[in-house]
DNA sequence: GTAATTCTTCAAGTAAGCTTGAAGCCAAGA
DNA sequence: TCTTGGCTTCAAGCTTACTTGAAGAATTAC
């Protein structure tokens, strides 16, 4: 546990690992991707404000809430510049996500009911079953690349 | 498009593919992943039965609602192997993805109800927040692995 | 004053789900 | 017969969200 949090003027990386949970190297990473903008002091040592723990903190509930590191930088691109967030701006921004998730979940119910209705048929052939249809390409978030799916359309 | 998909005894990959709409690549690499085991001609060439374009759908389907190819590979296997699957068949399997499904969609929601309890403190503090509650660690799938985020429990 | 930490950067590794490319074999059509 | 195209394997690349390790500078602790 560091005994001194502060040197010349802000937190130190390894601080604000203990505070946060997160690694060092995550929080490096996390700025090299946009989300965090810390000081240097004079040797080129990171120093952090008390409010990049919120924010830091921000980063990690929202990825448990499943939204990737440029969704979650676009969303903190919308707080306060030049002040120090407050409850109000946080508010705001979750409520942003808030609706995201509500149009996930009502995706996700719009795959299930179809599931439903293919599990009837039992077909699963190409051109028949509404899974397949690409209306909304609902493909629930999945790791890697996934390139060009795309829709060759011929007879089944 | 292939005039003769058959040639002894058997579909070419070049023919699967245009079938199911995936590449070839794609589909020697789920043989990789044992999602599909095709026969081989004299030649080496693989050579597919019909019944593969299905499963080949059925692996499409369930990527499309968010399983890994582990999950669809451990399904597959439920399948009979000395006969060709049937409706029956097909049906018993999705409805048990089916109820994942369902479970996933609870487990969102109830991250969903969380944020709302958080958006009204708009605190993010790590100990006080409820979204920080690790009682169920219902990380929305997402890529790339995900050390340690061991539960370091010291004071905000 | 010296040893032990902590910090820095940079390069490479990891998992998942593939694609792309190289090098070579085999078969069909002109 | 030759060329074209499809097939084979194997190796390397891509993305995301990081970690790990190396090599060295700065800082802290004793």
């Amino acid at each position: 546990m560091s005994v001194r949090p502060l040197r010349d003027r802000g937190l130190t990386i390894g601080y604000v690992a203990e505070r946060t949970g997160l690694a060092p190297s995550a929080i490096r990473y996390y700025e090299d991707e946009g989300l965090v903008r810390p000081d240097r002091n004079d040797a080129g040592h990171r120093r952090y404000a008390r409010s990049d723990i919120r924010r830091l903190s921000f980063v990690m509930i929202s990825q448990g809430l499943g939204f990737t590191l440029p969704e979650i930088r676009a969303a903190l691109a919308e707080l306060p510049e030049h002040r120090t967030p407050g409850k109000a701006d946080w508010a705001r921004i979750s409520r942003r996500f808030g609706a995201v998730l509500d149009a996930r979940i009502a995706q996700m119910q719009a795959l299930r009911a179809r599931l439903d209705g293919c599990i009837g048929c039992g077909c699963l052939s190409l051109k028949t079953c509404a899974l397949y249809n690409p209306k909304d390409k609902a493909r629930v978030r999945g790791p890697g690349p996934r390139y060009v799916m795309g829709d060759r359309s011929d007879e089944i």
